[in-house]
RNA sequence: GGAGGAGUGGCCGAGAGGCUGAAGGCGGCGGUCUUGAAAACCGCUGGUCCGCAAGGGCUCGCAGGUUCGAAUCCUGCCUCCUCCGCCA
């Protein structure tokens, strides 16, 4: 959420910027203005009347009968009074939050200008594409190895869910623990959070109110994550953090549950676009001054894994139109996979600024005695999971189907060298 | 799921319609004293909103309500604790 004062005297500058993410990203600023006046004017006449009302209803102690009586009556209307502007308050305010809810982050001054993902930048590379003769698609080496099940996992469930089999279940989490240990070596407390959350959480992050059609519901009430950056970041939320204590580093596996709302036809095969995903997470709260300098360093301890796995890949940073909802600059990570010949998005690293830290109120004293300044959030895959199992199905695939791992990923696999068929039973 | 009990400032804890943003203690900060430290003593010590400021409003788990006036009374919700049941 932009802060209202800010909004309010810098009205243009906000309609500019924003303007520049397109699709309307402005349009809900319209009403801010008069109702921040509105506001103000509410505040001001209700809080004299509250003033004069207080003073008045001291005395009351000491009247008694008639005058008492007298007094009573006076106050009553006064007290109505109150109330009544009130009331109009909370209503005005109300439309201010509704309003601001639903206005996306300005983008930073960095964030190259653009009107669709083609305009995105592509950073640096590393590593190289490696020599494959007609590669196939992570699908089609799963399921010839028999270790990926599409169809039962329709059966059992629906479209975009799969069953993963025998070694490749193992490598699933054998990578899960792969990411954590680089993550923790990188200086991430690791915390295992919970998967469903309330209202106020994805609130705080900015999937509500504007996304809900994204996230699965329960009966409940709770909303399943879509990625652990919710549940963590909302770890701090009310609360004031000591500055001393900044930066804070969490680095956080879970589940992500999306409904993919709108994607139809979109990656339709295969394990790219889920339902259901694995995705390790790193989540770092800093101060506003240091958010642009750790946004580079997450990039980069989101990169490590990638290098250890010697997985070919690039840093891209999005453009204006292509960026989230809540970030103010991001960098995607995006590996290449021989299956698709294309490079495709396996970490999202942005900062968000104050704009998560406003909605969910995470605060920090700069030192003692200094008032409470909203921190800055920052989040990256570091990494999803599934997607790195395509990209090591899809660059180790072998002549003879088999799939050789890379070295750092065999101890945490037994030492296991290669995928083979899986035995049936 | 059933039956009870409880939520007050960073922490402990008083308060039970007005004099309470809230006693007292602990902790923290500053000072006196000391060669230094401890002890002792003195002072300060939540957040937020409106305002250039002076000043004022709100805030006792959350949201409503009663009242001239609510931390105190009423209603709903949330969280925690105890006992019973069920359960990975």
């Amino acid at each position: 959420m932009l802060d209202l004062k800010w909004v309010v005297a810098n009205l243009d500058e906000a309609r500019r910027r924003l303007a520049t993410r397109g699709g309307g990203a402005a349009e809900a600023l319209a009403p801010i203005e008069a109702l921040a006046a509105e506001r103000r004017q509410l505040i001001q006449a209700s809080e004299t009347q509250r003033a004069e009302q207080r003073k008045a209803s001291e005395q009351m102690r000491a009247l008694k009968g008639e005058e008492q009586a007298r007094l009573r009556a006076r106050l009553k209307t006064l007290s109505d009074e109150v109330k009544e502007k009130e009331t109009r308050l909370k209503d005005v305010e109300e439309q201010i939050d509704r309003a601001l809810l639903n206005v996306p982050n300005l983008p930073h001054e960095t964030v190259p200008v653009g009107t669709s993902e083609r305009d995105n930048q592509v950073m640096r590379a590393w590593g190289d594409k490696p020599a494959i003769d007609s590669p196939r698609e992570h699908t089609e080496i799963g399921e010839n190895l028999g270790l990926l099940d599409f169809e039962r996992a329709a059966k059992v469930s629906g479209t975009r869910f799969v069953f993963y089999r025998g070694a490749l279940a193992r490598l699933e989490l054998a990578v899960v623990h792969f990411f954590l240990d680089s993550a923790r070596e990188r200086g991430y407390l690791e915390l295992l959070p919970p998967y469903l959350v309330n209202a106020d959480s994805m609130r705080g992050t900015g999937q509500l109110p504007k996304f809900e059609e994204d996230l699965f519901k329960t009966t409940a009430g709770y909303y399943l994550i879509p990625t652990a950056e919710v549940p963590v970041t909302n770890y701090h939320r009310d609360e004031i953090l000591e500055g001393a204590r900044l930066p804070l580093k969490y680095t956080a596996f879970s589940p992500c549950f999306r409904s993919e709302a709108g994607s139809y036809g979109k990656d339709t095969k295969g394990i790219i676009r889920q339902h259901q995903f694995h995705k390790v997470e790193l989540v770092r709260f800093e101060r506003p001054e240091s958010a642009h300098a750790a946004l580079e360093e997450l990039v980069r301890d989101a990169q490590a894994p990638l290098q250890r796995l010697g997985l070919h890949h690039r840093v891209v940073a999005l453009c204006t139109a292509d960026l989230g909802f809540a970030s103010e600059k991001t960098y995607d990570l995006e590996v290449w996979l021989p299956g698709q010949n294309a490079y495709r998005e396996i970490s999202s690293c942005s900062t968000f600024g104050d704009f998560q830290a406003r909605r969910a109120q995470i605060r920090f004293r700069p030192s003692q005695g200094d008032k409470p300044r909203l921190v800055a959030t920052l989040n990256g895959s570091g990494l999803a999971v599934g997607r790195t199992v395509v990209a090591i199905l899809e660059n180790g695939q072998q002549r003879d189907g088999s799939v050789l791992l890379p070295a750092a990923i065999r101890p945490y696999m037994g030492g296991l060298e290669r995928l083979m068929p899986a035995a049936d039973r």
